[in-house]
DNA sequence: GACGTTTTAGACAACAGTGTCTAGTTTGAC
DNA sequence: GTCAAACTAGACACTGTTGTCTAAAACGTC
């Protein structure tokens, strides 16, 4: 049912990541077909064999890259706290997971830079990949918050409105970092999870749970 | 002692403008100096008796954007709240004009499309931005927020980590709609503004402030 | 009104990129 | 080995862009 089928050819998977690599790197206009078939070690005629012209290409790129994007995404939802003993333990845990397997990512800078850049110019190209990768992500979460909240773990009024913040919590120690190409070390990750999660507890803390001590803070390498 | 000299000539204020018009929608390869020559009403020779090459012009636009952005954002900050008799209001109104004229409006949008698109290119180009844009409202921010905590208004350890999670959550509900290139409405600046500041005094109160019931979530337009 | 400066329109060469075509080569299945 | 399909290398026309050049026109100052 996907609109990408990857498997057919070792071909075709070359001239995909490498078009995704020069495309994320030079942007859809300065990204040269030449460029695409050197780094993909196959003719210029080929890439025209296979797409028929530069925009085909780039869209089948974008899918294809959306589709990984979406199986990782779904992969990382699916190892959800469903029960929560260690609330923060869990959540932490999957913060990290999720931001280093889907926001820090290949896929995740390929996206977030060229819907910055080409996204007005073709709405309908990301428009499926903002309904199944944020829109997916934030209701996944709003669920979860909201069995926490009915269970009294956590006293939340919306939802989605949490998730959101989560979601930007966990990004805030990030993306100093992303923004400018970097990828962030795993104490980078886990310290940005662990302040996040922290944050979020103290903010949504059930009635019963009294907020503890907030830890001292680690040295960040800046 | 400022790099660009804006006030010289009417004609160098309009190819600016042009140029970062067209830098912004196109990117800097897919940009064309016929078209910022078009869109500034202005011969394509004018443009090269100003600017030697495509990538001063570029340069040049760069740093009066970012003059103009870091202008403003000082404006903005002088504008703190230095005694907080109502800090939920004062924090609230604090994200709204920040986020409403130094975030959000063209020069925030520029420079965000273009550090990530260009910015691996130009490494030294945005790094004046980095420590005179997001550098240093996080110090201001730290240094309120270090004030705040002394007077025991509210219990932080790390003021640049309360300060980089502050600016996380106000722009929580904006990045989905600036992503695409949309401005956010007046109700949509400030729906985002007091969630954010609610649930920031939420994880920071102080010990004498308990946390008040959380007002019920406004309809925000989807 | 004269004069120096700035701007303009257009032509121009050089170059890079797209997409096509062809002829020759490799590959893989049988 | 044969044959068809896929791939390659290169030439090719065409277009768009950069940056230069020139002669004419507009502008502003005195």
């Amino acid at each position: 049912m996907g609109h990408t089928q990857r498997g057919q050819c070792a071909k075709r998977i070359s001239i995909l990541d490498a078009a995704a690599e020069v495309f994320c790197r030079e942007g859809f206009s300065g990204a040269s077909i030449d460029e695409i078939a050197v780094e993909a070690c196959v003719s210029r005629q080929t890439i025209y064999n296979h797409y028929r012209e530069k925009e085909t290409l780039f869209t089948a790129v974008v899918e294809d890259v959306m589709d990984r994007a979406n199986a990782m995404l779904f992969s990382i939802l699916s190892t959800f706290p469903d029960k929560s003993d260690h609330l923060e333990d869990d959540l932490t845990a999957f913060a990290i997971r999720f931001t280093k397997n889907c926001l820090c990512n290949q896929d995740g800078k390929f996206l977030r830079k060229l819907v910055q850049s080409e996204g007005e110019r073709y709405p309908h190209l990301f428009e499926t990949w903002r309904q199944h990768g944020p829109g997916k992500i934030g209701t996944a979460l709003g669920a979860l918050f909201a069995r926490l909240s009915h269970k009294g773990v956590l006293r939340i009024d919306d939802f989605d409105l949490a998730a959101r913040q989560f979601l930007a919590l966990v990004n805030a120690d990030l993306q100093m970092i992303t923004l400018f190409g970097g990828t962030p070390t795993d104490e980078q990750f886990e310290s940005a999870a662990r302040n996040a999660v922290q944050t979020f507890i103290r903010a949504y803390a059930g009635p019963a749970s009294e907020a503890a001590p907030r830890t001292p803070a680690l040295a960040v390498v800046s």
